[in-house]
DNA sequence: ATGCAGCTTATTGTATACAAATGGCATTCG
DNA sequence: CGAATGCCATTTGTATACAATAAGCTGCAT
């Protein structure tokens, strides 16, 4: 995409995952196309973007509002999520070639690396740990289905305040990750699906866990 | 969405479809707003949520073409529509409701008479059979699920020329959904997903023989 | 003959002006 | 006082002109 359109929509999403843009919050084209320093057409490309991906939602008369998360519905996409990763898994323990699997070793060392030391470096876990779970998409070999995961991957992030990750929560997937990376040695398809699902729902529960707290927070704050 | 655009994206999608425009041939943002009656703005919009349904592909430098489907590709969507069905499916037999289960019993009642006479009416058939998938998605009660839904449950139609459906399979369909209306009355989703997989992927199988055949057809055409 | 450079043309990207539609407010009538 | 209606402001949709970019071609040099 080109350098206008992208900025926009770059701008766009990292306001609304920051929080900069509030959940439920209307937003006009020309605002936008002001804060981003483009015309409203780039805008527009970006919003229909994602109205698609669902960051943004439109009322009867096409007017756009940032979309606000229940837990119901950050649950909906884990569990769809969890769905197309153990897919995703499956197909990979028969495709991955010994060059992915190499990558998949170094990501996960990498990532036990960020967290094993008395400084935990949390997005450097976040940054490997996504590339990890990048490879095995690549290697289900399925657009489609990249396409899909895409939609429902980063969703989670909408949990807008900075927060403590549970390090046990991390340690744990870490070990996940060790498991899954032993069935694709073995091309257990059926294994690493197993495996890959509970990873996920697992993730899911600590941010849910985590979003109760924040809302807790947020609720103090508003009291106080 | 508005008149203008509306028009635009139902004329495109259709010529798609209808193998107007040919897979894998390039399309011009402007010959298709003179097709459509329309300028390049709700064509450029057209353009890109076709795109995101991988109806249109795009080169580096963002040419478009229209998409052409491998058996692979098809059988990757259909792999997708498979899974994603049976999750609606279960997720519908805990949430269905009476009225929506008499829906279900009134479409699958109208799709077996339109098989059933002397000459069947199959349009009519795939009607209902879409208006009876609906309604289990509409149960399952995901919007996400439904727009996911949404992205591989047209692509088979890519299939060009008419042809005739093979009576038996409909027959089949007919009655797998009479065994999801039971599965449903007992409120066993594993048992409805279980069928809904085997429907979804006997259908692929259907597809895949026609489509060979239509191939074979294509073939001996061009040698003619 | 082949490959590369530079130009020409085709195609898409962006901005902007204008049209259409929607929502909100005020005024009026019951 | 409340509800309905008409007008005005706000916002989105569409068309069009212009800018940027990439592809293809021509001709020259090797």
């Amino acid at each position: 995409m080109s350098r206008a359109s992208e900025r926009a929509y770059n701008n766009i999403r990292s306001m609304i995952l920051s929080g900069e843009l509030q959940p439920g919050s209307q937003i006009r084209e020309e605002a936008l196309a002001e804060l981003c320093g483009v015309s409203r057409t780039p805008v527009r490309d970006s919003l229909r973007r994602l109205e698609a991906e669902m960051f943004i939602r439109r009322n009867d008369s096409q007017r756009s509002f940032v979309a606000d998360w229940s837990l119901d519905d950050l649950e909906d996409a884990f569990q769809l999520r969890a769905m197309l990763e153990a897919h995703a898994a499956k197909r990979a323990a028969r495709r991955i070639t010994r060059e992915q699997l190499g990558q998949l070793r170094f990501h996960n060392a990498q990532l036990k690396q960020a967290i094993d030391i008395p400084n935990p470096d949390v997005p450097k876990f976040l940054d490997h740990n996504r590339q990890f779970h990048a490879i095995i998409v690549t290697a289900a070999a399925s657009e489609r289905l990249a396409s899909m995961l895409g939609q429902v991957t980063e969703q989670p992030v909408v949990l807008r305040t900075a927060r403590q990750y549970d390090l046990e929560n991390l340690r744990r997937s870490h070990h996940d990750h060790d498991e899954l990376l032993i069935a694709f040695d073995k091309r257990d398809g059926e294994w690493a699906a197993a495996v890959m699902t509970g990873h996920i729902r697992r993730a899911f529960h600590a941010y849910a866990q985590a979003h109760s707290t924040d809302t807790e927070i947020r609720k103090s704050n508003l009291a106080a």
